[in-house]
DNA sequence: TCATTAACACGGG
DNA sequence: CCCGTGTTAATGA
């Protein structure tokens, strides 16, 4: 674990600071498709992301959800940020794409270390950065693409990230995730298999 | 025009 | 049989 702590951020955090990392901070892993967080939950430790990915969606009011963006490793999550330093609850849904392993890190630690450590202040201040960045351009594809650029984003998005041609997934799983119906996945992803961009099956799709 | 909802048929496991 | 998929028809924004 000290060793993945030193890969992943041993150019970022400084040396004092990786041990006490390692003094404080519990692993964990957890397989894929697991909720990691839901909506009304207090966050009592901040995870940082060693292997894997993690998938933040937003809820609306009919018990639906809509894909924010992706956390991936050596990130951490800005919404447990907010939680954290604010004490309010959380917003969001996390859900683990990938098998994942992380470090939890006491929420009056990384509290500590925001005075005590520039390097940790600056990860901090990046990785909220980043993922406001990532917000608004998750805003721009809803606000301004149309279903299929929000498919094919999607697509190669989970691609990238199971680092795989074929996406075992359902078209039923997309459409929930982008916030839409099923009729309109099959009906574009046909479009995509006709134009050779995809190959269809069931329970998966493979990208060409 | 494009999304949504409901409905139905097909077929593989 | 159950579920994922393909398609259509009606309705709406």
């Amino acid at each position: 674990m000290v060793q993945e702590l030193q890969n992943r951020f041993g150019n970022i955090l400084e040396k004092e600071l990786i041990s006490e990392i390692t003094a404080v901070a519990t692993f964990a892993e957890v397989p894929a498709d697991q909720e990691m967080i839901r909506p009304g939950q207090y966050i009592k430790s901040m995870p940082l992301l060693l292997e894997g990915s993690i998938k933040i969606l937003r809820p609306d009011d009919q018990g639906e959800s809509l894909l924010l963006y992706h956390l991936e490793q050596g990130e951490t999550c800005a919404m447990t940020l907010n939680c954290c330093l604010g004490h309010t609850k959380s917003e969001i849904f996390a859900v683990t794409e990938t098998p994942v392993k992380l470090l939890k890190i006491p929420v009056q630690k990384m509290e500590d270390w925001m005075g005590q450590y520039r390097s940790w202040r600056n990860f901090i201040l990046n990785s909220y950065h980043s993922r406001m960045m990532e917000l608004l351009e998750s805003v721009d594809r809803i606000a301004f693409s149309n279903m299929e650029e929000r498919l094919e984003h999607y697509l190669s998005e989970k691609s990238k990230l199971l680092a795989s041609q074929t996406l075992p997934i359902t078209h039923q799983q997309i459409a929930s995730d982008l916030h839409t119906s099923r009729v309109v996945i099959s009906r574009i992803l046909k479009k995509l298999e006709h134009q050779k961009q995809v190959i269809l099956h069931r329970n998966a799709i493979e990208l060409m």
